[in-house]
Parts: C-alpha cells; sequence; structure tokens
DNA sequence: CGTACATTTCGCCGTTTAACGAAATGACTC
DNA sequence: GAGTCATTTCGTTAAACGGCGAAATGTACG
C-alpha cells in the first residue's frame, strides 16, 4: 500500500507554490473557497483543484457549513506541523518494499562489470 | 531570495519516485552513474538528468574518480537526514514574503463581501 | 418546488516533465 | 595526440500539469 511512489504523490501535492500558499493560510484557521480565491487572485475552479489535490494527498478535509464548504488543516495522528509529518514520511521511506530491494541491489552492484556490457 | 517558489522547487526536486530511489541508495555510499542505472533500469541520461535536478537542489554533490564521477549525499548545515532539512524548510516558509502577505490578508477577507462581487 | 449561490466537474490550451537515442563533452591511458 | 569510455547535452515524443470559462452539482431558503 504504502509505495515510493503514494510518497512522491504526497510530496507532489506539496511542490506548488499555491498550494504551499492554502496550507499555510489555512494553519490560521479554516476558509472557504471563496476566500481563498479572493487571496491567491485564481480562477474558483482553480483554487477548486488544488483543494482537491490537497484533501487527496491527507493534507486537508472539507466541513460544510451552512452556504459554505469550509476547508480545515488536517491534524493528523499527533503532528503538529506538515515539517513534522514530511520528516516522519521521508524517514519512514527506509521500509518501503523498492527501497528495500534497491538497498540490496546497491550491495551486489559493481562499476567494473556493468559499464559498456 | 528565499520565495514560495524555491521551496516549491526543492520539494519538486524531491516529488519523482526514481529520485527518491536515488537519494536512498546513496544513504548507503556515494555511486556512479552506472551503478545507479543499473539498479534503476533507466537509460543513463535519464538518471543523468535526475541527478542534475538533486545536485541543483543542493540534495548531492559530483566527485570525480579516475574514469568514474561519484555522487554523494550532501550533508547539509548539520541536518542529519533529508527528512530534518524537509521539516526545518517548511517550517521556515513562515517567513516568506509572499505567505505574510497572506497572513495579512486571511485577516481581513469577508467572505460575505467578497463572493460574487 | 424553485431560485440563488458556493463549489465541483468538464473540456480546452499552453507549458512542463520524464523518457529515450544520438551526438557532444571530458578525463584518463597508451 | 588518438582512442576509449563514462557522463552530459540536445532534440524529440507522449503524458501530466496548471490555468481558464462554461456547464453541472448540490445545498439552503424563500
Amino acid at each position: 500500500m504504502t509505495s515510493v511512489n503514494d510518497f512522491a504523490k504526497v510530496l507532489k501535492a506539496l511542490s506548488e507554490p499555491n498550494r504551499l500558499r492554502i496550507l499555510k493560510m489555512l494553519e490560521q484557521r479554516p476558509l472557504c473557497v471563496c476566500e481563498i480565491t479572493e487571496v491567491l487572485q485564481l480562477a474558483i475552479s482553480t483554487v477548486s483543484k488544488h483543494l482537491s489535490i490537497l484533501r487527496a494527498a491527507g493534507f486537508i478535509r472539507a466541513e460544510q457549513e451552512g452556504k459554505w464548504i469550509n476547508y480545515h488543516l488536517n491534524e493528523i495522528q499527533g503532528q503538529e506541523s506538515i515539517g513534522s509529518l514530511l520528516h516522519q514520511l521521508i524517514d519512514s521511506l527506509t521500509s518501503d518494499e523498492t527501497i528495500q530491494e534497491d538497498a540490496a541491489a546497491v550491495q551486489t552492484v559493481d562499476r567494473h562489470r556493468i559499464c559498456h556490457a
């Protein structure tokens, strides 16, 4: 379930300036889509797309409040900040299956035999 | 100098499965391009490109050794792991100019006035 | 029920990205 | 200095991405 690709997907969700701005805004308080749109000065549909990507990556959640949908920062399992979440996430990469196979391959790989072979 | 876009660039360098695999491999020992190519099973030119992206983001460095060029993980200013580097990086986003402007905007934004106006 | 309005989905466009092979570069060796 | 070989650069291709406006969805409220 947890693969290098999933890790990459979470990091990719973070690797966009407007999405970083959204996350930092949500650290202040929950916001509705039109408030975020006003601050970022983008089309509503664009902001909505960014929010769906952040939600799919597990960073935020949506809660209906009357006419509006408020987006909240997810406080994930005892992590006090996005930074510490990432820290833990990257470090846990070591237990990924592909990463472990790579680690084994590195121990047997020999540059004298493989190049130009 | 440090802008949201620079942060995003560093995160983007990390947000690709093969680049994550390379970084984890280099945690074991320095490797030359053809060794990495052998493990990842990609074209040499593709691996070279990935390495240049990781180097531009400051994660690795190149050192010539005879015929080969060894790539080393950079031990950046007292950070013991990529995870702790990211942790620090994300948290320091708070001091970014755009992020601070956003923070100010969030305090004055009013959903009742801006929507459909 | 039907209107109003916040949000999402859809289709499109231009740019970026990851992949490749071929050609260029650069370093060691004879 | 010519040749060998590891690596980088270049040009191309297909897919992914970020942006937009228009149409669809869904919720609240008269």
